[in-house]
This record gives structure tokens, C-alpha cells and sequence, in this order.
DNA sequence: GCTTGCCGTCAACCTGGTTGACCATCTATG
DNA sequence: CATAGATGGTCAACCAGGTTGACGGCAAGC
């Protein structure tokens, strides 16, 4: 193979992103679950087991405003509802559907085997490698996405 | 570092590649371009030393009425000019002007900037497989960015 | 109890993409 | 040579996902 040059990394990784991300929502909408967007996978990731929509925001790195809207849509598509909470009438607490929560499960199942594929493609140690790497050069930009909360099979 | 779950793939490629952008726009900006948004850093890339739009279609692997209004953009900031061909009177020649390819290389050379931290942040060997790994993965799904006409360096 | 601040929403707007329709032009064919 | 079809480019309408600004409802602190 000949090198890669540093220059092609943003197109690497971006097409790297939507290979992942197209094989992903093919297996979703093969199970059932068509018309669902990275957004919404990303935003249920984001809502765990149950937050605000500014708790989404900032979790998404995004605008409370933005937040409302995908999390508009995740209802529509009955991912998640929006219970009120007695407590504190201005909140509405976003939580997964079970529905929501067993797209979620496939979805994670999907991204398994597409990082299995991988593997099987370029060996285990060069996939962790990649993956170690990502994290670490991922820390220290700006992050636009908090992922310190995320617990992707915890509902 | 606790292990990465194959799940956190696709953030770790997003805010990965996200970093790398912005840290190249950052540098474009003090170097007196600003405005420079990704979209027209890779249609740069893409129109290499001179293309159509319908070939800028293809590069970036968008429709042709978005190639144009991306080329109508990097006109008007002037990055490219659009001539005519006199053998075609259809065609209208999108090429880099002096101030495009400028900026090309600059953008070039915060890349390679932004990956030498990253060398050194987590060793060559580890950027080097990254790269690798993401070039090989990145073949085999669709490809919605055809990288084989790509001379960064080459206006 | 009133002010302050936060949650959520509405509205307007921007960017970057889509599809459909269309005109101008080139090209191959009858 | 005329013409039908293919191709390059543009216009218009629309969508998704994001932005900012304004604002109403509600909770909480002095």
C-alpha cells in the first residue's frame, strides 16, 4: 500500500464516519427502523437513560434550541417521551421508549459488527490502535460532544 | 487509558476529524482567509488543478446543483475562477486562481501541522496504523469521495 | 413577595444538501 | 443535413440540522 499522505486524514476519517454510520442505519432499516438519521442515533446515545433537553444540548455540544428539535423527532418516531416532572413543572425529561431503547441495542449491535468487519479486514491490533489514537487526539480540542455520561448499554 | 468501546467509534471519528477542521480553519483564519468553511477546503481539493462542476459532482460525491453552488461560493471568494472552453460552450471551467491555490497550500501545511502534534502527542507509529487503518477500511463501502484524481500540491 | 435566573418554545434565518424542470449545446445517427 | 438524444449548467422549491434572539412559565433566593 502505498503511504498516506497527513493531508488525506480529514477525508479518511470522514468517509471512515459515513461507511460506519451508512452500514449502521442499512442494518436499522433492515430490522425495522428506517428513516433514522446519525443525529438520532447520536442523540439517543446522548439522553441515556433520561435528561432535559438542555442537558442534551450540552451533551451534543449543541444549542438547547437544536436539542428541542432532534428531540421533536425522536418522538415522532416514538424513541423517547417527554414525561413532565412534578417536581419541577418547566422540565420535560426526556426518556427512551422501549422501542427507543431497542434501536439503540441494534444500533450498538450493528456498529459491533461493522468494527468486526474491521477487524477481520486489517487485524485487531491496528483497530484498537485506531481507536486508542482517536481518543487521545480527540481529548484536548475542543470537544463538542460530552461523553462522560454515556452509557450506551445502560437502559 | 481504559479501553475504547467499538461503539465509541463513530464519535471518536466525528470529533477527531472536527478537531482537525477546526484547528485548520483556525490557522487559515490568521493567516488572512477567513470564512473558509471544510465544504470548500475539500471542493479546493477536489477541482485539484481545474475540473467542471459535474466532474466536482462526482469528486465530492454530491449532486451537481450542489458542486455548483459550492463553486459559485469559492468564486466569490476568490478561490476559483470559472472560464470558458471554447471547444464546449457548455462547460465552464472551474480552476484554482493564484489566491486558491494559495490557500490550498496553507491549508495543506496546517494539516500536516495539526497531525505532527498529534505525532507527537501519541508517536508516529500510531498516526501512521491510524492512517492506514482508516485508508483501508474507508475502500470497500461506498465511496462517496473519489480520491483518485487528488494532487494537493499539485497547482 | 419580588426579582433573578433557568427550562422550554416560537420565529427567523443560514448552510449544505436534495430533486425536478429546463435551456443550451454537443454528438451520433438516419 | 436534420434531428433526436445525451450532456453541462442553471433555476426553483424544498429539507435537515444547525444558529441567534425574544419570550412565557416556573422555581428559588434574597
Amino acid at each position: 500500500m502505498d503511504p498516506v499522505d497527513d493531508v488525506a486524514m480529514p477525508f479518511l476519517l470522514q468517509s471512515a464516519f459515513r461507511n460506519l454510520v451508512d452500514s449502521v442505519h442499512d442494518a436499522l432499516d433492515a430490522a425495522g427502523f428506517p428513516g433514522v438519521r446519525a443525529t438520532h442515533g447520536f442523540a439517543m446515545q446522548a439522553i441515556g437513560t433520561g435528561c432535559t433537553s438542555v442537558e442534551l444540548a450540552e451533551r451534543l455540544g449543541v444549542s438547547k434550541q437544536a436539542a428541542t428539535k432532534t428531540a421533536q423527532a425522536l418522538e415522532t418516531m416514538g424513541f423517547i417521551e417527554r414525561a413532565a416532572n412534578p417536581r419541577d413543572r418547566r422540565e420535560r425529561l426526556l426518556r427512551p421508549t422501549r422501542r427507543g431503547r431497542t434501536m439503540l441495542r441494534l444500533s450498538a449491535t450493528a456498529f459491533r459488527a461493522e468494527l468486526s468487519a474491521w477487524r477481520e479486514r486489517v487485524g485487531d491490533a491496528d483497530v484498537d490502535t485506531t481507536l486508542a489514537t482517536l481518543a487521545q487526539v480527540g481529548r484536548g480540542g475542543r470537544s463538542h460532544t460530552d461523553l462522560s455520561d454515556w452509557t450506551p448499554e445502560g437502559g
